[in-house]
DNA sequence: GTGGTCTAGACCACT
DNA sequence: GTGGTCTAGACCACA
C-alpha cells in the first residue's frame, strides 16, 4: 500500500506510479497493465479511481484499452513517456527547484555527497 | 496578485510565500506582516484563507499575534525557517527529486552546474 | 443541540466534547465519528466550524481521515487522550483551580459535601 | 506584565485579577485602585480597555468611580466579593471540575488533600 | 484600524 | 455519501 499525498488526487498520483513503472521498464510495452480490481484491492482504494488513473494514460496514449482483457502498454510509450517527463522536469519543475536550492543556500555538494551516503 | 497551483491549497501556498520572504530577510524580524485584509484585497482572496496562512505560521512560532494590532515576525525567525525548510528538502525533497533525476537518464551534477553557468 | 460558552470559540468547545466521549468510551476507537454534515445540521452550526474541531483532533492524533469515507477515531486514541488530558488537568488547571479554593477560603468537606449532595 | 488566556477578553481577565486583589486584601477598602494609565502602561493594553475592566467592578458595586480623582474600593466590596465568588466557584465552576476529575479517574479527596500536603 | 469566529452556500476529490 | 477548500459577508474583541 502506498502513501498518498495529501493535497494531490490519488488518481494523478497513481498514474504517475504507472509511468515511473513504463519509464522504468518494468510494465514493458505490449505487457498488460495490472487489472483495475487488482489495484485496488492492493492499494485500498476505490477502482474507480484507478479506473481515473488509467483512463489518464489512455489519454497520453500511454495505454491501449483492449475491450474485455484490459489495459495495455501501447507501442512506443515509453520513449515517449521519458520525452514527456524530462521536458515537463527541466521546463516546470527544475527551474523551481534550482530557485529553492538558491534560496537555502545550499551548495551541490552537500546535494551530491548528501545523496551518494 | 500570484498565480496559485491547482492543486495546493491557496492557504498552504500563501504560507509559503510568507515563509520564503522571511527567509529571504525582506520580512524581517520584529516588522509587521501584512495585514489579513491587506493581503486578501491585494491577492483577491478571501480575509479567511489569509487567515489559515498565518495560522499556520503563528502554530510554527514563525509569527507573532498582537491581539488588536497584527501579525508580526517572531524574534530568530529567519534561522528557525532557514533550519526547518533545509532540513525538509534535503530529507523529503532532495531524495525525491534525486531520483526522478536518475530514473528519467538525467545527472545532477550537470543540472546543478549548469545553474551555475 | 449543545449550550455553547460565551467566549470559547465553538470549534475548541466541540473538540473538547469529542474528546470527552472518546475518553469516555463511548466513541470507541476505530468507530467512525458522526460526519461533519451530521454534526453541523444536529447542532445547528456551520460544517466548516465542525471541520476545525474535527480538524484539531487529527492534528492531535486522535481522529483519523480516510479520503471520502469519514473519520475515525485512532488506535490508541483513548489512551492517548487520558494521558494527555490528566496532564493538563494536573499541571495547568489545578493549581489554578487549588489558588482559587484557597483563595476564598473554602474547605475540603464544602466541596466534597456539596459534590456528594 | 500578565500572559492574557487566549480566548476570554483582557478586560474580564484584568478585572477578575482586580477582583482577586480586593479579596486577598492587597487592594483595601478605601484605598485608590491603580491608574487606568499606570495598569495600562505595565501590562502594555489599552488604556481603553483597562477603563472597560474597571467599569464591570463599578457595575458591581466594588469600585466607586470619584471624578478626577480616580477609582476606590468600596465600602464592604471585599465581604460581598468573596461571597460572590464562592456562591459562583461552588455553583458554576466546581461541579464542572469535579466532573472533570472524575471522567480523568483522578480523586478529589486525594487532590484537595494533595493539595495540603 | 487589527485578527477571530461564524454563517450560508458553492465546488472539488474521493467512495 | 465523505471531508476540504473557498467565497462573501457579518459580528466581536481589542487598540
Amino acid at each position: 500500500m502506498t502513501e498518498w499525498q495529501e493535497h494531490e488526487p490519488i488518481y494523478i498520483q497513481l498514474a504517475q506510479l504507472v509511468l515511473d513503472r513504463i519509464i522504468r521498464g518494468t510494465l514493458a510495452e505490449g505487457e498488460a497493465a495490472p487489472s483495475v480490481r487488482q489495484v485496488a484491492s492492493q492499494e485500498r482504494i476505490n477502482p474507480l479511481t484507478v479506473s481515473r488513473a488509467y483512463q489518464t494514460l489512455v489519454d497520453d496514449g500511454l495505454l491501449e484499452k483492449r475491450r474485455g482483457i484490459g489495459m495495455f502498454v501501447a507501442a512506443g510509450a515509453r520513449d515517449r513517456a521519458i520525452s514527456n517527463e524530462r521536458q515537463r522536469f527541466l521546463e516546470e519543475l527544475w527551474p523551481q527547484i534550482e530557485a529553492r536550492i538558491r534560496l537555502l543556500g545550499l551548495s551541490a555538494d552537500e546535494l551530491l555527497q548528501g545523496g551518494a551516503a
